[in-house]
DNA sequence: TTTCTAATTTGTATTGATTCCAGTTTAAAA
DNA sequence: TTTTAAACTGGAATCAATACAAATTAGAAA
């Protein structure tokens, strides 16, 4: 697996062209991105003090909800409840962990392709779908 | 669409076959499920409240996580974060409204056997499938 | 039926995530 | 620069959910 890093520029650009100011501690949330795996708001608010001390929590939370409206990040629904984030990249789908909080990306593009398929075929009724998300649900081993 | 509303022996069987008491609480709260639609802890409390007065919210709580264990009842995630329930009947998914908090259920056997089938030729590497959901976003038109 | 006990319920206190809001600061446009 | 709308801060408030200790009760056993 590789992993690409962005760039501080590249981080600022994609703020800013979503029409957002560009702040220390936005980019520093994206960057926090980089590094924690499907995070809670508090990690990322742990993570981001390191860099900027008198961060306030609210600020954290803030930020989450403008990056989701911008659909930089997605919120992910977890089995307890608490919030976790995700910084989108490809489409993709989670693992659950049955017996733990752990949560993992998966990516598969024939799938998404079936099941788009799938549903131009069967439409339902008196809903419009515009995205599908699988969770699977199961035991990492 | 046709609605079957479990009589109260029928509850109160299915909770006794669980290896659980079978208390008023417990029954109400298992007939609230027949009322309320995907509903939230507060709103089954205050629904069941209206046949037992004194009924603690701990008590929905607790008897919530009790069902949940048993697999009697499910938990539903939601964007906003707030757990919801469903009672447990045959293997269905969601559909979550991308402008509301509207959840309904979608039943789709078929689709159930493609995605059986597919992941049956496509093992996961490192993680044992036990359950697939779909979270079908979208709008209600 | 009555007794007994572990399971269940209750109620209050508390936690913990998230939001609200009013005041201060700041990015970036002019 | 100057300006100002946008963003940030911090403390209070909210709300879902949990902890816990005491009271009650379902249902097994006598």
């Amino acid at each position: 697996m590789i992993i690409v890093m962005k760039t501080i520029q590249e981080i600022a650009k994609s703020i800013s062209e979503s029409g957002l100011k560009v702040t220390p501690q936005r980019v520093a949330v994206m960057q926090a991105f980089e590094k924690l795996n499907h995070p809670r708001a508090e990690e990322i608010y742990k993570e981001v003090y390191n860099s900027i001390p008198g961060l306030s929590p609210t600020t954290v939370y803030n930020i989450l909800d403008v990056l989701v409206n911008k659909g930089i990040v997605k919120r992910v629904k977890t089995e307890s409840g608490v919030m976790r984030y995700d910084a989108v990249s490809d489409h993709h789908h989670h693992m659950y962990c049955l017996s733990s909080d752990r949560v993992e990306d998966f990516f598969d593009p024939e799938l998404d392709k079936i099941l788009q398929e799938y549903f131009e075929k069967k439409r339902i009724d008196g809903f419009k779908i515009e995205d599908i998300k699988l969770q699977l649900m199961g035991k990492f081993e």
